[in-house]
DNA sequence: TATTGTTATACTCTATAACTATA
DNA sequence: TATAGTTATAGAGTATAACAATA
């Protein structure tokens, strides 16, 4: 009677466990703990200031400093001072980088592996709910 | 153009991403890092010897040893020798313990604040799906 | 004086290898 | 000899506080 309340969260709790699993999985196959894969990922998207990664990591400017040093010294991303500002310094990747985070990208099997089970209508459907749970816009929010 | 083949993949990435913040937040509010909230949430389902305790949290049986040790001495676990195999280490978590991970439960408002949004029919479809993607019988998997 | 980033430091998480106790 | 757990050790993630450079 207790077991049934709690399936839901208990199913989101075992997907988010499972999709974590997995992207460590990954960033271990190619050499990087997560958190370092996760700030390669970023910084696929465009440079970014030590600052900005903070934010975005939701970390501390000082662990941003560490991170970005370790993938500095393995030629994954290079920082340079920003010329309109000198305190602040631009990270960006370098094409090793790339390289690293798309064989990461490679290894992280989830997606294809857990959502490929979905036909495309529940993959719509799932879209719309997360779009629901993110406050966002999802591929399938429009019209309802 | 090449935005649109990603959104549900980006989707699940930044609700996971929401998720553990949330989780991160609220075993630190309590004083735990998330590691050991997790631990204790195994414990509150019945006790475990630490072999299993590292197969449950996909870590080395050497880091269970840690995080029960720092558990234990804040008196939130207890670890007692198995009458049947004196190897073997039972480990339970105490009514000190059982305390904190409720707080943790309380503090973690991602459940009620992103779960809360959907109806009863969404949380049905929802739970549906994550049953496909987690090869589970979700609780509105039968007759589908 | 305020802000950006770094350094020094400390604690936790994590794994590997060597070890102890028990089976 | 094999297994469960621990210890020693080391590297990485993380934060706080003090600091340097720049604004």
């Amino acid at each position: 009677m207790a077991d049934d309340e709690s399936t839901l969260q208990q199913q989101v709790w075992d997907f988010v466990y499972a999709y974590d699993a997995a992207y460590d999985r990954a960033a271990q196959a190619v050499g990087l703990s997560a958190a370092q894969a996760c700030l390669l990922g970023q910084l696929t998207m465009g440079e970014r200031s030590m600052g900005e990664l903070a934010v975005e990591l939701l970390c501390d400017p000082s662990n941003v400093t560490q991170l970005v040093a370790r993938l500095e010294a393995r030629g994954l991303v290079t920082r340079v001072p920003d010329p309109a500002d000198r305190r602040v310094k631009q990270v960006s990747i370098t094409p090793a980088g790339r390289r690293e985070h798309r064989a990461v990208r490679r290894a992280f099997d989830f997606p294809d592996d857990r959502l490929g089970r979905l036909d495309e209508g529940e993959q719509l459907q799932l879209s719309s709910l997360l779009a629901k749970l993110l406050d966002r816009p999802g591929q399938a929010a429009a019209g309802g």
